[in-house]
DNA sequence: AGCACGCCGACT
DNA sequence: GTCGGCGTGCTC
């Protein structure tokens, strides 16, 4: 007799827990299935992780069935999702849910029916409020009742207190029923001419109908079959027409599967390999190599090239030599840069060979997209992170574009993965190859690289058309001095010099504004300083009910002070200015230059983005204002002018990263710069002139970058020389949050002790960065050590608490 | 999501 | 002593 071991969709499942069932006689079911179980009273889903001849546990219940829409998760991706489990500490089922096809739904809907014995009803002295009456009186009328329905009515407190009454009484029942499958296969009618009939036959079999004659002449003039829907369209005739052509054996209808492909109608010119440059070539061979080799072992690759140094051109040609190999790859991009423009570069190289997984395509698109790379039917998968789950088979390549983008680690909700360590986690298990691609990589990246761990590929030259072009000088203008010389407004004397000059001269200007982190930290106006937290080294965080600073990693606190600490001046200023005021302002300072703004605001509805870049690109607009979006993918050659208004803000970010993410984001806005014959200047605003990573950024130093960082890294102890794991507590009262967040501290540390773990800092607590979330209070703890998910792993954490294992950004 | 269990305060 | 509120943990 078997038994299954099974990861069940249950909350308190957590971790890498399962339960065993026994499979009844009869019931075909492998490793990675999706079943129906009996869990307490009611009936979950899971997955079957193992099947053993003895169980696990000795009371089992069995399998109540198979969920047969879903194909069974393979045993590479079962390891995967075990893998994830135990490392980002989510639970099995979680994991094993990012393998299943879109649109798969994981809710288990509750209904109310009248009990089967209805004595009970008529019992005269059962009292009832008036909720009851009103639940009772309905599931009378419609027989069986959705939850959510009776919730709508009267809310969903006495929703509750109703119901779980009237059962109690056994008045009322309740069921379960689970939503699998949300989305299905489409289906359509397709018509053919069975037989053609000559003129004479014609008047004979159909008749004098004109209608009936219209309709036969257009379906037999198309070649092969058509679906119903454009020949209804075509000719406006009714399905009772078809049938009679049907009946009369002259056509043929049946149903058939209908793909809904996002790239449908779209013609792609076949684009051949380009030539490549010795290091390009060079970059091509080794990644070949490595494509051959069937060692146990992965090989990572980073390939390090400055923005348009040709990167895209390495992963296409890579990728043709894996697809002439017989293997298959997977393409990772960061959402934001998942346009039509990247999209169509690789449906180019490889025409209908391409997958695209995107959210922007409805559920019933990716679904298909889904089960045709099931089928085998492509060579290459192109989407964001989730695409890494894609079941791909005979995986040789993964490229991770942009790997430094923090898009690659999912954030909310379970299970937190970063998609770059789960995909060298799935090619060290598939023997695949990696290629992580970044003008600016991560700092553990290339530590890893310049520890040999990964292989460091560099393209040190740029491939424009216009050969060579240099990349755009920057000028990094100190604010302070235009303080100093009475110009208090936005835009310095140069870089609105610049512009007037630019719009003048019929070219375009790209405004960019760094807005994330605005207005959260106090800076001097005239020497630019910044307060931090002495020990953790990110700044502090104004909080304005308090007047006070705060350090969202250990909770140091200090009161605001009044003066700069640094210079004594008196003018300490909250920054803080939206594109609107730069729009309004621009608009002042340049007129007659046309505006356009691009941001988070102004790209609501659909096609918006498309539609803006549309209007900057025919120049139907001189200046361009934007956020973060605009780092991406722009590439007008007509621009010459970029100005970042405030290059400095994401430094005074509460983030170990943030000078990382200061110099990642400046260097790619500079890269927009220049791309033309024209050339491209590039302004810099800052209240820190000297700041390395503003000044590395300026001078298209990666390396004079790195270099500083990772000495900062080292004497801090932040990742690469350690890892870090969050915990967030929330609650609804502040109090409780801390206390709490304060008894767990306590015990973690008492835990380090007890086990003698010397690698282990536990900071905190502090509120956390977000420090109240739909309206609950969230403080947290940070652990920062050698391996703080093994430490974790063995350590549950109660109610109220999540876990976040190498946290990205504002944790 | 329910149900059992256990702890604590109010009452017979 | 006993009843019942609710907070906590378990469901193979």
């Amino acid at each position: 007799m078997p038994y299954a071991e099974v990861a069940v969709n249950a909350p308190s499942a957590s971790s890498g827990r399962c339960f065993s069932y026994c499979i009844p006689p009869g019931m075909d079911v492998v490793p990675g299935q999706l079943v129906r179980v009996p869990f307490g009273s009611r009936i979950l889903e899971g997955a079957i992780v193992e099947i053993n001849e003895t169980p696990a546990f000795e009371h089992t219940r069995d399998l109540t069935a198979v969920i047969e829409e879903v194909p069974p998760v393979s045993p590479q991706h079962l390891q995967l999702a075990q893998w994830i489990s135990s490392h980002y500490l989510a639970s099995l089922f979680e994991c094993i849910a990012l393998m299943l096809p879109p649109g798969f739904e994981r809710k288990s809907l509750t209904f109310l029916t009248l009990p089967d014995r209805s004595e009970t009803l008529e019992h005269p002295d059962l009292r009832l409020n008036e909720d009851q009456e009103h639940v009772l009186a309905t599931v009378r009328d419609m027989g069986r009742v959705g939850l959510k329905e009776i919730e709508r009515d009267i809310g969903e407190k006495r929703a509750q207190s109703a119901i779980s009454g009237l059962i109690r009484r056994g008045l009322l029942t309740r069921s379960y029923e689970l939503v699998s499958a949300r989305v299905k296969p489409k289906t359509g009618l397709v018509v053919e001419a069975a037989r053609h009939l000559d003129e004479r036959e014609l008047d004979t079999v159909l008749g004098r109908s004109k209608q009936r004659r219209a309709l036969y002449e257009f379906i037999a003039s198309s070649t092969g079959p058509v679906s119903w829907a454009s020949v209804r369209q075509a000719t406006g005739c009714t399905k009772a027409l078809l049938a009679s052509l049907v009946a009369r054996g002259i056509v043929s209808a049946r149903e058939v599967t209908v793909t809904r492909d996002p790239l449908a109608g779209r013609l792609v010119n076949p684009s051949s390999p380009l030539q490549l440059t010795g290091a390009q070539r060079f970059a091509l061979q080794e990644i070949v190599s490595s494509l051959g080799k069937r060692s146990a072992s992965s090989a990572v690759f980073l390939l390090h090239g400055v923005t348009g140094s040709g990167k895209t051109e390495v992963y296409l040609q890579s990728l043709a030599a894996a697809v002439s190999q017989g293997k298959r790859g997977i393409v990772l991009v960061p959402e934001i840069s998942l346009t039509p423009q990247t999209i169509e570069r690789f449906s180019a190289r490889f025409p209908g060979r391409v997958a695209v997984m995107h959210s922007h395509l409805t559920l019933g698109e990716q679904f298909d997209e889904w089960q045709r790379i099931e089928k085998g039917e492509f060579d290459v998968v192109v989407g964001p992170r989730s695409a890494i789950f894609t079941p791909v088979s005979n995986l040789g390549l993964v490229v991770i574009d942009e790997e430094h983008e923090w898009t690659y680690k999912q954030q909310e909700p379970a299970p937190r993965y970063h998609a770059r360590e789960v995909a060298i986690k799935l090619a060290e298990m598939t023997g695949a190859t990696v290629v992580l691609g970044s003008a600016t990589p991560s700092t553990e990246t290339f530590y890893s690289a310049s520890r040999g761990n990964y292989r460091l590929l560099t393209l040190p030259e740029r491939v424009t058309p216009f050969e060579n072009t240099p990349l755009p000088e920057v000028k990094v203008v100190d604010m302070r001095n235009e303080l100093k010389s009475g110009n208090s407004e936005l835009f310095s004397r140069i870089l609105s010099a610049a512009v007037t000059d630019a719009v003048n001269n019929d070219e375009q200007v790209i405004l960019f504004l760094n807005r994330r982190g605005a207005s959260t930290f106090v800076q001097c106006r005239k020497c630019g300083y910044v307060l931090r937290c002495r020990r953790c080294d990110i700044s502090l965080t104004y909080h304005s009910i308090t007047d006070t600073l705060v350090c969202h990693l250990c909770n140091y606190r200090m009161r605001a002070p009044g003066v700069c600490p640094k210079c004594g001046n008196p003018r300490i200023r909250f920054l803080g200015t939206g594109t609107q005021r730069l729009e309004e302002e621009a608009v002042a300072a340049f007129a007659p230059a046309r505006v356009i703004r691009w941001d988070s605001d102004a790209t609501k509805g659909k096609n918006a983005h498309e539609r803006i870049l549309g209007e900057f690109t025919r120049h139907e607009a001189d200046i361009l204002i934007g956020t973060q979006m605009i780092t991406k993918g722009l590439d007008i050659p007509n621009v010459t002018v970029v100005g970042v208004m405030n290059a400095d803000t994401g430094i005074n970010l509460p983030d170990f990263r943030a000078a990382e993410r200061t110099f990642q984001v400046l260097s790619q806005v500079a890269g927009r710069a220049g791309r033309g014959e024209r050339g491209g200047k590039v302004f810099f605003q800052t209240y820190n002139p000297d700041h390395f990573a503003i000044e590395s950024a300026a001078r298209h130093d990666y390396r004079h970058f790195y270099d500083i960082e990772i000495i900062y890294r080292r004497q801090l102890s932040y990742p690469p020389f350690s890892k870090l794991a969050s915990i967030v507590y929330s609650h609804t009262n502040d109090a409780v949050c801390r206390t709490e967040a304060a008894r767990l501290k306590k015990e973690l540390e008492e835990e380090r002790e007890a086990r003698g773990i010397s690698e282990l800092d536990i900071l905190g607590p502090a509120p956390a960065y977000i420090h109240r979330l739909r309206g609950r209070y969230r403080w947290q703890i940070v652990l920062r050590g050698r391996d703080p998910s093994g430490f974790l792993s063995e350590f549950p954490l109660g109610r109220g608490w999540t876990v976040d294992i190498d946290p990205v950004g504002l944790v």
